[in-house]
RNA sequence: GGGGAAUUAGCUCAGUUGGUUAGAGCAUCAGCAUGACACGCUGGGGGUCACUGGUUCGAAUCCAGUAUUUCCCACCA
C-alpha cells in the first residue's frame, strides 16, 4: 500500500485535482432528461472586482449546493459570468487615461470605449481564474459576460419590449445627479451619510414692509441664488399677514414672493422655507403647485453657473457656499450659525455628494410589482433567512420608477434614436428598436447607456440566450429553468434580486397584464435564495481593501490549504447572521482535513488497499459477518444512519454551518475517539468485519464531505487507484438508504443506548484516574455493577476498558468499599487506592454533597407539588423522581464516605 | 421617524414545538510521546442566559416593557 505522510499537504493534492477536474470536463454543463436538474447562476462578480473574502463565502456556499446536487443524482450546473460594471469601471479606465495625461472626455466615446474594452480583457478575467483555485465547480466554459453580443441583444430587448409595453418613458424629473461621474443614479445608488454640517439663518427683507424681516434657515446658502420663493406653513400664526408680500432675495438680488404650503414644517428651525425648485425634490413639487419658475444655477460639475450671478460663477458648490456665507454676513443678513447633522445623500461610486438636478432621463415603472410580491409572500420564492421577506416586500409596496439612463459610454448604449435635426422631446421623431433604423443615416442614437442593474436584471434567463429560441434551445433554458437557488448578499436585494424576479415575470412566456399563481410559478428566476451575511474583522467592520483588513485569500489558501479555508470559513457561517472572520476558525478547518487524511491512514494501515472506486456500499456490507459484529460495531452503523438523518435535514433547511459541524462532530467524537479506539485491537488483528465498518463510515463521510472539501476528498477516494476519477457523481447514500442496506445485519437498536452508557461509565472512570495522585500502574480499578445486565456488559468489554482507560487491571466487586470512587449508570467504580484524607479532599466531597442536596430538594418541592402531577407530562414526572432516586443514593454514598474519613 | 436583526462562558456561536443538573469549539490550566493524527490525546476550571415585569406546575425558550449594539428604509430645509 501507498504510504501517506504524516501530515495532509494541499498543494500537491490541489493542483492535480484542479487540472484533473477541468481536464475531465468534470463541470460542463450536460442535460440528462431522465435526471432532475439543478442550476445555480453565479451573481456575476464585476469585472473591476478584486477576489474577497465574501466572494469566497459565496462562492463555497453554491459549490457546496450544487455538489451536493451532483451526489443525489441530479443533473447539476452552475453557470458563472462577469459584469461589465459601468460606472465602476468607467471610473477606473478614466483614471487610468489621466494618469497618462489623456482628457477621457477628449478622445471621444470610441476610442475611450477602446480603452475601456483593453481594460477589461486586462483584467477582467482574473478573479474568476482565482475563483479555480479554490475548487469552485462551476462551468468556466460557459461564461457569460454582460456585454457579450447575444446577452447584449437580450438586455437591448428588454428595453424594447418595455418601451412598447409602455412601462418605459422619457422624461424631465428631479434625479440624483453625481457631479464627480457626471451622471444620474438611481435612487438605490444613493449612499446616505450623517454628516455635520452647519444650519444657516438668513433674513430676506420684506419688500412691503422696508425694515421688517422673514428668517429662513438653510444648510445650503449657495443656493439662494436659486430661491423663487419663500414659503411658511399656511397655518403657521407668526407668518399669517406675510403671506401674498414679497421678500428680496439677499443674494444675486430680486423680488420673490411670499407663499404657503402645507409641506412646510412648522418646528423645523423658524419655520420659513426657501424655495430651489432646481436643486431640492419638496422645492420643486412646491414649486409647481404654486407656478414658480426655476433657476437651476448649478453646471452639471458642481461648480455655479452664470445664473449663481458673476460673482460665484464657476467656483464649486462648496467654494461657494463658504463666499455665500461671508457675502452674507457682509451685507448683515445672516443671523445666526448652528452646529448640525442631517443625512446627506452620497453617490456610490463617486462617493461625492449628489445633487438632485433636473435632468431629461428614461425611467422604468415596473411591471408585475403585485405578482413581484406574490410571488415571496406566497412561498414560490423562498427566502432564507426568511425575514429578509418583510424588506423585500416593503421596497415593492413603496417602489419609485427607476431612472435607467446614465451618460456614461460603458455599456448597452440605449436603442433609441432620434431623427436629425429634429426634437428630441417629441416621440414622434424618436425609433425604439434593437437593430435600430434601415436609414441609421438620417439618425442620431441617444448618448446614454443603461444602468448595470438594467443588464444584469435578466441575467436569469439572459445567460441562456434570450430571446433567441434556438439558443435557448442548445442552452437547455427549458430544463434548467426555474433555477434552483440564488446564493447573494441581503446589499443587493433591491438592486438585484428584486429586479431579477420583476423581469422573470414579465418577460418569461407570453405577454400578459397580470399572472395566476400557475403562471407566477412558471416565471419565477429562482426557486430559493439564500442570503449570506457579510464577513466582518475581529471589530465588526465591514472587510474591504480600503480599510485594509480583508485578508488576501490566495495567502490564507497557501496558508491553509483550499479544503481547510472552505471549512474554515463554513465554520463560521451561521445561517443569515453577518460573521466574523476568524482565522482560528481557518486553522480548525486545516485540522479537520488533517485528520481524515490520518483517519483515512490509520482506516488502511495494514490492509491491502481497496480504493471506494470500485466498490459499492452493497459490496462492502456483503463482506461483513454477522456474527463478528460487536456492540460497537452496531452502534457506529446506527448512529451513522442517526447521524446522516439529522445532517439531511440541516440541509434540507440550509442550515449549512449547523450540517458542518454535526458531520464535524459525528466525525471526530463518534468515529475518530470513540469506534477507532474502540476498534483498534481487532482491526489490527485483520477482522474483516470491522475493516467493512469502517470502510462504510469512511465511505459515507467521504461522500458527505466531498462538497465542502472536495480536493482532500476526491485524493482519498481515489488512493491507490491508477484510474482516477472525481467522485463528484457518485451517488451519496442518503439515511434511508443505509437503513435498507444495513437491514440484513440485524442491528441491535439497544445498542448505541448501552454504548452511550459505557461511554459515560469510561469519562467518569477517567476523571476519577486522574484525580488520583498514585501512578496508573500502581493500581487497578474495582467495578461494582448495577445489575446483572450492566454485568453482562462489561464483562465482556473490560479488554476494551483496559485499553480506553489505560489501565491493565479492571475487576469486578460485589461490595461497597471505602476507596475513591464515582457512580456510573453501569454501577460504582471504584479506584484501588487508599483515600488520602487531605482537607481538600473533604471540603470537595462536602461541596458536592450540597450541590447534590439542592438538586434533591427542588426535586422534592417539584414532587410535592399536585399541580405539577396534574399537568406535567408521565416521562417528565418520571423523570423528575428518577432523578430524586438516584441523587439520594449518591449524596448517601458520599455521605457515607465523608464519615470513614473522620 | 419606521422596520429588521442581535444580546447565553474570556472569544465565536449552538440551544428544534417551554420539560430532567444550559452545550460545543477556540482560548486558558494540568497531564500525556498511548499502534492514524502534537494540525494530536486525556482531564479540570469557567455562565444570575442584557435588564424588569408577566403567563405557566415549569421560562434561555412565550408575552410586554427597558437598555445596548447593528443593519435597512425615510424629501424637516
Amino acid at each position: 500500500m501507498e504510504v501517506l505522510d504524516k501530515v495532509f499537504v494541499p498543494e500537491q493534492v490541489e493542483e492535480k485535482w484542479t487540472s484533473k477536474w477541468l481536464n475531465d470536463c468534470c463541470f460542463d454543463k450536460t442535460v440528462d432528461d431522465t435526471k432532475e436538474s439543478f442550476c445555480i447562476l453565479m451573481p456575476p462578480p464585476n469585472v473591476t472586482g478584486v477576489l474577497h473574502m465574501g466572494h469566497l463565502l459565496n462562492q463555497t456556499l453554491q459549490d457546496v449546493f450544487v455538489r451536493q446536487a451532483r451526489h443525489c443524482n441530479k443533473c447539476a450546473t452552475w453557470i458563472p459570468g462577469t459584469d461589465h460594471a459601468g460606472i465602476s469601471l468607467q471610473i477606473k479606465v478614466e483614471k487610468e487615461l489621466i494618469e497618462k495625461a489623456i482628457s477621457p472626455r477628449e478622445i471621444g466615446r470610441d476610442k475611450f470605449l477602446e480603452h475601456a474594452k483593453a481594460w477589461r480583457d486586462k483584467h477582467g478575467g482574473i478573479i474568476l481564474s482565482q475563483l479555480k483555485s479554490f475548487g469552485v465547480s462551476c462551468d468556466f466554459k460557459n461564461q457569460v459576460y454582460t456585454l457579450d453580443a447575444s446577452y447584449s441583444r437580450g438586455v437591448l430587448t428588454a428595453f424594447v419590449e418595455l418601451y412598447e409595453r409602455g412601462y418605459i418613458y422619457r422624461g424631465k424629473r428631479m434625479v440624483n445627479w453625481c457631479p464627480k461621474t457626471l451622471t444620474a443614479l438611481s435612487d438605490e445608488e444613493v449612499i446616505m451619510k450623517p454628516q455635520k454640517s452647519k444650519l444657516y439663518y438668513v433674513r430676506y427683507e420684506i419688500m412691503e414692509r422696508p425694515g421688517a424681516f422673514i428668517e429662513i434657515s438653510t444648510t445650503r446658502p449657495e443656493t439662494i441664488m436659486g430661491d423663487v420663493a419663500v414659503a411658511v406653513n399656511p397655518g403657521d400664526e407668526r407668518y399669517k399677514n406675510l403671506v401674498g408680500l414679497h421678500c428680496k432675495r439677499p443674494l444675486n438680488e430680486a423680488e420673490i414672493p411670499i407663499i404657503a404650503d402645507d409641506a412646510v414644517v412648522r418646528d423645523f428651525g423658524t419655520g420659513a422655507l426657501k424655495i430651489t425648485p432646481a436643486h431640492d425634490s419638496v422645492d420643486l413639487a412646491i414649486g409647481q403647485r404654486h407656478n414658480l419658475p426655476i433657476i437651476d444655477i448649478l453646471n452639471a460639475d458642481g461648480t455655479l453657473n452664470a445664473l449663481a450671478g458673476r460673482e460665484f460663477a464657476g467656483l464649486d458648490r462648496f467654494t461657494a457656499r463658504e463666499k455665500t456665507v461671508e457675502k452674507l454676513q457682509a451685507i448683515g443678513t445672516l443671523t445666526k450659525i448652528e452646529e448640525y447633522e442631517n443625512n446627506i445623500g452620497f453617490s456610490e461610486r463617486g462617493d461625492v455628494p449628489i445633487e438632485p438636478r433636473l435632468s431629461e432621463q428614461w425611467f422604468l415603472k415596473y411591471p408585475k410589482i403585485d405578482e413581484a410580491k406574490r410571488a415571496v409572500s406566497e412561498g414560490f420564492i423562498k427566502f432564507y433567512p426568511k425575514h429578509w421577506e418583510k424588506t423585500y416586500l416593503h421596497w415593492l409596496d413603496n417602489i419609485q420608477d427607476w431612472c435607467i439612463s446614465r451618460q456614461l459610454w460603458w455599456g448597452h448604449r440605449i436603442p433609441v434614436w432620434y431623427k436629425k435635426n429634429s426634437a428630441r422631446s417629441d416621440s414622434n421623431n424618436w425609433h425604439v428598436s434593437v437593430d435600430g433604423p434601415s436609414d441609421v443615416e438620417n439618425w442620431e442614437q441617444d448618448e446614454d447607456v443603461l444602468d448595470t442593474w438594467a443588464s444584469s436584471w435578466i441575467w436569469p434567463f439572459g445567460v441562456f440566450g434570450w430571446p433567441d429560441r434556438e439558443k435557448m434551445g442548445k442552452e437547455h433554458f427549458q430544463y434548467f429553468y426555474p433555477t434552483s437557488i440564488l446564493v447573494t448578499g441581503p446589499d443587493i436585494i433591491f438592486f438585484w434580486v428584486a429586479r431579477m424576479i420583476i423581469a422573470g415575470l414579465e418577460f418569461i412566456g407570453p405577454k400578459k397584464k397580470s399572472l395566476n399563481s400557475e403562471e407566477i410559478k412558471e416565471r419565477i428566476p429562482f426557486k430559493s435564495v439564500y442570503f449570506t451575511g457579510i464577513i466582518r474583522d475581529k471589530i465588526g467592520r465591514k472587510m474591504s481593501k480600503s480599510l485594509g483588513n480583508s485578508p488576501e485569500p490566495l495567502d490564507l489558501i497557501a496558508k491553509y490549504g483550499a479544503d481547510g479555508l472552505r471549512f474554515g470559513i463554513l465554520l463560521s457561517a451561521v445561517s443569515g447572521q453577518d460573521l466574523i472572520f476568524n482565522e482560528d476558525n481557518l486553522k480548525l478547518g486545516r485540522n479537520f482535513c488533517n485528520k481524515l487524511w490520518n483517519a483515512f491512514r490509520f482506516s488502511r494501515i495494514n490492509r491491502t488497499y481497496r480504493p471506494y472506486t470500485k466498490i459499492s456500499l452493497a459490496n462492502i456490507v456483503a463482506g461483513i459477518s454477522v456474527k463478528d459484529l460487536d456492540i460497537d460495531d452496531h452502534a457506529i452503523l446506527l448512529n451513522l444512519i442517526k447521524f446522516c438523518s439529522t445532517f439531511e435535514e440541516q440541509v434540507e433547511r440550509f442550515e449549512i454551518n449547523a450540517a458542518v459541524n454535526s458531520i464535524s462532530s459525528f466525525f471526530w467524537n463518534e468515529y475518530c475517539s470513540w469506534y477507532v479506539e474502540a476498534s483498534k485491537a481487532r482491526l489490527k488483528g485483520g477482522n474483516k468485519t470491522v475493516s467493512a465498518v469502517h470502510d462504510i463510515v469512511m465511505r459515507q463521510l467521504l461522500l458527505l464531505l466531498n462538497p465542502f472539501i472536495p480536493f482532500i476528498t476526491d485524493e482519498l477516494w481515489n488512493m491507490g487507484e491508477s484510474d482516477q476519477h472525481s467522485m463528484q457523481n457518485v451517488y451519496c447514500e442518503t439515511s434511508k438508504d443505509l437503513r435498507l442496506a444495513f437491514s440484513i445485519l440485524g442491528l441491535d437498536e439497544t445498542s448505541t443506548d448501552v454504548v452511550a452508557k459505557l461511554k459515560e461509565f469510561l469519562n467518569l472512570s477517567r476523571r476519577l484516574i486522574s484525580q488520583s495522585q498514585e501512578l496508573k500502574e500502581r493500581t487497578s480499578l474495582l467495578i461494582c455493577p448495577k445489575n446483572e445486565t450492566a454485568r453482562r456488559v462489561l464483562d465482556g468489554y473490560i479488554p476494551k476498558l483496559q485499553k480506553l482507560v489505560g489501565m491493565e487491571k479492571i475487576d469486578f466487586t460485589s461490595e461497597i468499599l471505602q476507596f475513591s470512587s464515582v457512580q456510573t449508570p453501569l454501577g460504582t467504580v471504584y479506584l484501588h487506592v487508599e483515600r488520602i484524607n487531605s482537607v481538600e479532599e473533604k471540603k470537595k466531597l462536602t461541596w458536592e454533597i450540597e450541590k447534590l442536596s439542592k438538586l434533591i430538594r427542588l426535586n422534592e418541592i417539584q414532587l410535592s407539588n399536585k399541580e405539577f402531577f396534574s399537568r406535567a407530562p408521565a416521562h417528565i414526572i418520571e423523570g423528575t423522581k428518577r432523578m430524586l432516586r438516584e441523587n439520594t443514593i449518591k449524596r448517601d454514598e458520599l455521605r457515607k464516605i465523608l464519615s470513614t474519613m473522620g
